[in-house]
Order: structure tokens, then sequence, then C-alpha cells
DNA sequence: TGCCTGCTTCGATGAGCTTCTAATCAACGG
DNA sequence: CCGTTGATTAGAAGCTCATCGAAGCAGGCA
């Protein structure tokens, strides 16, 4: 461990006024600016990253046990290991040992920018329909 | 063409219900659910088809010519149609040729869904202020 | 202390993806 | 009709990624 453990930070998020207000559709992205965002989307292109994070997200919890989450699927432990690991590192989720088990939990903010980047221009309309 | 042309459908978008109100945090995505969302995040993360699609987003006129996008990299022709091609098929762009020229224009429904999707969970308070 | 369980890391393998060059198809002009 | 320009398709090379088995680490219990 302690190699690229740091978790992946675009260009356009840490500019304040331009995190929630810049969508795809606003102005055409500089290529610095894909090259650190499309990691994000690849770290959720992934059935098993999606289910993984929707199982996440839904617990009442707040947060769930790996051994919950390995049994949601046909997968070995490594492999899950693996994609939270990816998860983790795209700064998508957290994770924490609690004496035996270890807990993950959502970072819910970069998904929500990555909800408003590829989200209508106007928020407005969003839910409506 | 005229080969496997169809955009790609997702089994949550098609429930009419569920289209807009059913976030990754709502409820757990089933297998088949998370099988059919990937490969949309999967076409878009690529630092190349995050720009084409933002390129052809913001175009005023709504829609951009292949010329156009092929001059904004350096790459070749045949590398950008491929990725074009991807975008298509995810049912994200479309296309027409008039002329000489063929012409490329975002389909903005697929994306609007895929922003809820991973959106917070209560759209109601998104935009409505 | 020693063992057992839970989770992660390591190393390897097979599939998929990105990119290229070469060739093909479509439209226009002389 | 033929040549030129614009765009796509075909095929191949190189790289990345998903998955597994084996091994390693951390915590609890007798």
């Amino acid at each position: 461990m302690s190699k690229q453990e740091l978790p992946i930070i675009d260009a356009r998020m840490d500019t304040p006024g331009a995190a929630c207000c810049a969508p795809l559709a606003c102005e055409p992205l500089s290529e610095s600016e894909a090259v650190e965002l499309a990691p994000l989307f690849k770290a959720i292109a992934d059935p098993v990253r999606l289910r993984l994070l929707s199982l996440i997200a839904c617990h009442e919890d707040g947060e769930t046990c790996v051994c919950d989450l390995t049994a949601a699927f046909d997968l070995t432990p490594p492999t899950i290991s693996h994609h939270l690991k990816v998860l983790k590192q795209a700064g998508l989720i957290d994770s924490e040992r609690r004496g035996t088990w270890v807990y993950y939990w959502i970072e819910p903010a970069v998904l929500a920018r990555m909800s408003a980047l590829i989200g209508p221009a106007s928020p407005a309309l969003a839910g409506t329909a």
C-alpha cells in the first residue's frame, strides 16, 4: 500500500465556482479536464462496481460490511476487494476497519459532481417529467 | 452500417415510474440493470469521448461536423470515427449525412437519465428551490 | 501462545480496449 | 466518367483491465 492511495482530483471541480455550474454542454472540456474526469466515470463503468456502489449507498446504516458485499456476488473476495479499491481510489467511497470487519460508506460529493457534469445545463428541469 | 446500430436500452429506464426516480441510493441495482447501465458509463469513461461529447453539446448550432471534431484532437480520423461510433451505439449521440459532411448531435435523454441515476437521492429539491 | 476468520495484496492469465495503417464507401466537381 | 475530398470499415499491435488462486496481514478467542 502507500503507493497510489490518493483519490483522483479533477481540475474543474477544484475551481469552486465551476464545480456545480459547468456541465458538459456549457463549454468544451479541455484535454486535461477530460483526462482527470474520465477515470471517475471509468470507476463506475463496470457492472460489479455499479452494484457495489448501489449496495453501499442503499444501506440504511450508511455503511456496509465487506462480508455483506461479497455475499451478493458470485465472485471471489479478492475480486470484490479489487473493485472496492478502485472505487476508493476514485474517491467515491471510503472505508474503516472496526474490529474484525471492514465497513465501507459512500462519499457523495464526487458522485454529485459527476451527476452535475453530465446533467442538463439548467438543473431546474432535472427531476421533472 | 445497418449491423448493430441499435442503442443500448437499460431495464430501469424502461419502467416509466422508475426512470427518473430510482437513483443508485434508493434501492440496490439488480445484476441485469447493472449490466445494462455500465456500458453507458463506459461510453463516457474515456477522455476523448468525454471531450467529443462536450464539443458536440457545446456547439451552438446543436450539431457539429466531424471535420471540426477531428481537428480538435491529435488523433487520426479513423480513431475519432471509432469513438463517435461508441457514443452513438450507447445512444448518447446521433448523426446524419448531409451532402459531403456528416453531422453529429447530442441525444440528451440518456445523459439526463445517467445523471439522475448517480445524482442525489431526492431529485425534487434539486432545482425547484 | 496458537489458531481461526475476515480482508487485502501478489502474480498470472485471458479478454477487451485504444490506436494505428490500409482499404473501402459516399458525395461533389471538372 | 474520373479524380478528389470526407468519413467509415477492416485488421493488427500494444496496453489495460477483470478475475482467479495463493499468500500475507489484522483482529478475536480458547
